[in-house]
DNA sequence: TAATTTTGTTATCTTTTGTTAAGTGTATCC
DNA sequence: GGATACACTTAACAAAAGATAACAAAATTA
């Protein structure tokens, strides 16, 4: 019995995959459920899991020297939970991963992963896309923290996840913006006083 | 007749090759030299080059909507130096890459060397290198801005890069650290103050 | 070498942010 | 339903940052 709902799940992390090839990659993913606060990958831990968020939300946050709980960032349906500071550094996590709502995931064990794309020439344009998404997400980071404003950033961040704001308090957005959660709420008064004034 | 320097300088950015693999490259690589404010890619072209910089050191800067010209990011010695706008985003480059200091490179076509990587899976340990290199180094900088403070990012920037800081002036190391060359000012001030604090 | 440009520091003023704390409303849990 | 925890706003103060200008030092160029 095929299940159709993973194979389109996988078929929309993929390029250039045939049905067959993308099959592959069904085997080896397994379907997952996490409660809200579940944790996904703990810190200190070197779990080597690809998440595939199907729905829900994972928080990604970090515990700094004075014990405030950082938030790193928020990861939403349709992109990818992995252990960076494992895959990048192999090292364990220094980042908590968080269910922040009911999340299902599609797991795929990265070191079988990678099995199956260096015996398979097939699957590298597939490897490529998932690094240039990564790589475009985090580029993007960056320009925002050099190039603009908090008060830009914010109000680009509304803009690039509008449905996140609903989703998520405050405090957690103002950490992955690199500003304090009272500094946020200011900004926030800000923009509606403009709002106002052009208005009247 | 074989060019040793330059078979040692692929090497320095390959993984797993062996000489006959490298010669590839090699036979596509070309060495070039830019003089000091020298071009290397110009905002609003799509050229598709890869540098891998031998020598020397080249600022990627844009244009704000005040004319200001901010310094993106400074790429020394055993970097690479990519259109990202063209290979993340297909579009033109919005930031001009300019040799800060005569600089020595060897240059890659972007198209082609993926022809090469394509046509031979044995590259593609190599491409999977570059492509964590890059990510190492845009969620290092991410991580900075999220986790420290201005005065902390600069510490870092300069425990990273301790030569820098004496090759290129100050106005531009700050735009880099996302904050004001007379911010950047008060800061050192800050810090050599607390230094002499201790010391006394 | 002299003239010019660039760079870095400092001062002033304004704006913004961090910090802490208090107050309010909302949600959650026994 | 009352207690508790959480999220957000606001206030007050201190610290830091942005903007601008003036000045001195250093580097470039003629």
């Amino acid at each position: 019995m095929i299940d159709f709902k993973k194979l389109k799940q996988i078929y929309q992390f993929s390029r250039d995959l045939s049905l067959k090839d993308i099959q592959v990659l069904l085997k080896a993913a397994k379907s997952k459920k996490y409660e809200k606060k579940a944790l996904l990958i703990e810190e200190g831990t070197s779990k080597n899991e690809l998440f595939l968020i199907k729905k829900g939300l994972v928080r990604c946050s970090y515990i700094n020297d004075k014990g405030d709980d950082i938030t790193f960032q928020l990861i939403p349906e349709n992109r990818i939970v992995t252990n960076f500071d494992k895959i990048l550094y192999n090292q364990p996590s220094r980042f908590n991963f968080v269910a922040f709502e009911a999340t299902h995931t599609l797991s795929l064990d990265y070191d079988h992963l990678q099995t199956i794309f260096d015996a398979n020439p097939k699957f590298e344009s597939n490897r490529k896309y998932v690094f240039q998404k990564m790589m475009r997400h985090q580029l993007a980071r960056v320009e925002s923290f050099v190039l603009n404003s908090p008060e830009e950033r914010y109000l680009k961040y509304i803009k690039d996840y509008p449905d996140l704001i609903n989703r998520v308090p405050d405090k957690y957005i103002a950490h992955v913006l690199g500003i304090t959660p009272v500094s946020l709420s200011r900004i926030r008064k800000r923009i509606s006083d403009k709002s106002k004034k052009t208005k009247i």
